[in-house]
DNA sequence: AGCGTAAATGTAACCGGTTACATTCGCCAC
DNA sequence: GTGGCGAATGTAACCGGTTACATTTACGCT
């Protein structure tokens, strides 16, 4: 306790309690097995030694790192770390750390310092992947622990899926600017071969092709303020009466963008977001938008990915999302 | 290489390359002592046997984790994220993982599943701290790895820190509002005993104090933009011609507020925030505010800590912010 | 050739737990 | 008392690397 020599091992404590050392580790591992008399020694000498597990040497024994990995990629994207605060409630329940890495901040393809050496059975139990745009390739090895995907996806990764109805979203949305009279309605989207750009332009062309119609341009954003505003240029020469954006921080851009140019929201232009980010409410009008929940979407990869681990089949889990009316909408 | 049967080891690598495990270790940890004939017969060894090192037995035998654990009060807040993707980003590049907690999701004190058991040289080999709300007594065991304190801190905990320079940034917002010809300002400041309250209230209190003023109230938020839309109320019973919020968020929530109270900003009531986060370039009206380099603030933790590990002596440093000028400001 | 020194390599202990297997213990039935 | 059986415990091998220390090799110098 006093001595500041060295911190105690399992021995010390096992020899404090009279015991041998696999009791202690019972004790720690699988209380059930071992007598109330021993359990009740050991709990005293740790106490009195001020032991605490060393997690590497466990490690070590069971192969097993005690921690998932989840790539993302832009850790500084709010977006992506409201899916990481789920995936770390459902992980930290089940006694996993959660490990992060920045899809953007390594180079992919380096050998020795590329994503290639995380994929690894010792660096991590699991990965969820948030990332739709890495190499396949990457998660077939033998060596890779389970995997999950999120969010994004592509094809080719073995494992389980859980995803947003992107397209059942985007056709909600249209469908609610059918019901308001548009006709002339512009899909601002994602990068084109995005996999969330690719199920939300499905959508919009479901609603719209119902009534015989189609989008009058689609232009290819980057999910990010800035490319809404700058899109505004070539939306306001499309004339659209209304714009679908495949995520609400590109409809918040082009909403700077289109009043800077002078036009108003919605009276010359209505606007709908995907995605309900909190700012959607506080926006200069207030967005109506299609909500996506990414807690719950980040806890479900999470169960996913423990369930995959204990051996049960890959599913693939679609979640539901709703339309969420605020004021960036008018009948015509 | 073709043999499914069980993953290679140090000794397979050994036995085919003709040399001894210590050789193959050394190649992999430090190839300068070994000759260039062992180098490359090992190389080719690893290529053929597909061998990748396995990091549970180095880590064990090394004591040491690989991993950093970071500390967020809240993982879904868009400005802790943007902090932790500069530590992530020296951290990779020093060969550390990053570990993240959000402080919120566990039990602080529970002794078998809190924060406590974290805290322990087996679980990461350092700690940086973004949430000042946590007892500095946690921190001061002797199993404790080296902490660094951003952004936010508290009195107590050892280990270096790194913050934007509050009591600045809050003054030259202020500042810039006696400039502007304000007397009457209101601070709209965040939980009472948080360290950057109480730093930009110092701020605040030295630029006015300067002129023979002082804020006509000074309300306590929550850092939100729902407690921003809150206060609009109070704010608006004081009759403020200005306020300076200790963060956008609440910024943009007054802003909405007020708008929703049939008062216009910049016109009727002036506001500087604190941040810069991205989205006060796009709020209904464009805010004006101090900006404060999250990234490099994560950077600079990261290497607080690295060189703390590395025996250097813990230190405290500044970062620099400066005013950010859009236009939630006008004269009077 | 003989020697000294540095460089390269090998052997085996070690990191700190877990756990297969062996052993002991306690208790009951015959 | 003895045999049988399950529960509790102990012993020691094991996880997969690293590294202290011993040993060998290479090479320059007298």
């Amino acid at each position: 306790m006093s001595s500041p020599s060295r911190p105690p091992k399992i021995h010390d404590v096992a020899k404090r309690a009279g015991v041998s050392v696999a009791t202690v580790s019972r004790v720690f591992s699988n209380p059930d097995i071992v007598s109330e008399k021993s359990r009740k020694a050991v709990e005293k000498a740790v106490v009195e030694t001020g032991y605490t597990l060393n997690v590497l040497g466990r490690n070590l024994r069971q192969s097993q790192v005690g921690a998932v990995l989840a790539l993302v990629p832009n850790l500084a994207n709010p977006f992506f770390s409201e899916i990481l605060a789920g995936i770390s409630e459902v992980l930290r329940d089940a006694g996993l750390n959660l490990l992060v890495l920045d899809t953007r901040q390594v180079d992919r393809d380096s050998p020795t310092h590329g994503l290639r050496n995380y994929l690894n059975r010792s660096h991590a139990d699991g990965i969820i992947v948030l990332d739709g745009s890495l190499d396949p390739e990457l998660f077939r090895s033998p060596a890779c622990p389970p995997v999950v995907q999120a969010c994004e996806w592509s094809e080719g990764v073995p494992g389980a899926k859980v995803l947003a109805d992107n397209a059942e979203g985007a056709r909600l949305a249209v469908q609610h600017l059918l019901d308001h009279g548009h006709r002339r309605i512009l899909h601002l989207a994602g990068p084109r071969q995005n996999s969330l750009s690719v199920s939300r332009a499905e959508g919009v062309g479901a609603a719209l092709s119902a009534k015989g119609l189609a989008p009058v341009a689609t232009i290819e954003g980057a999910f990010t303020l800035r490319s809404g505003r700058e899109a505004a240029a070539e939306v306001i020469e499309a004339a659209p009466t209304a714009v679908f954006c495949d995520n609400d921080e590109m409809a918040i851009g082009l909403m700077a963008g289109l009043t800077e140019a002078g036009l108003q929201v919605p009276e010359d232009i209505s606007l709908v977001g995907f995605d309900n980010i909190e700012m959607a409410a506080y926006a200069p009008v207030p967005l109506t938008t299609v909500r996506q929940r990414r807690a719950v979407l980040g806890q479900e990869a999470a169960r996913l990915l423990l369930s995959q681990r204990d051996g049960e089949q890959p599913e693939t889990r679609v979640l539901p999302v709703e339309l969420c009316l605020r004021r960036s909408v008018r009948a015509i």
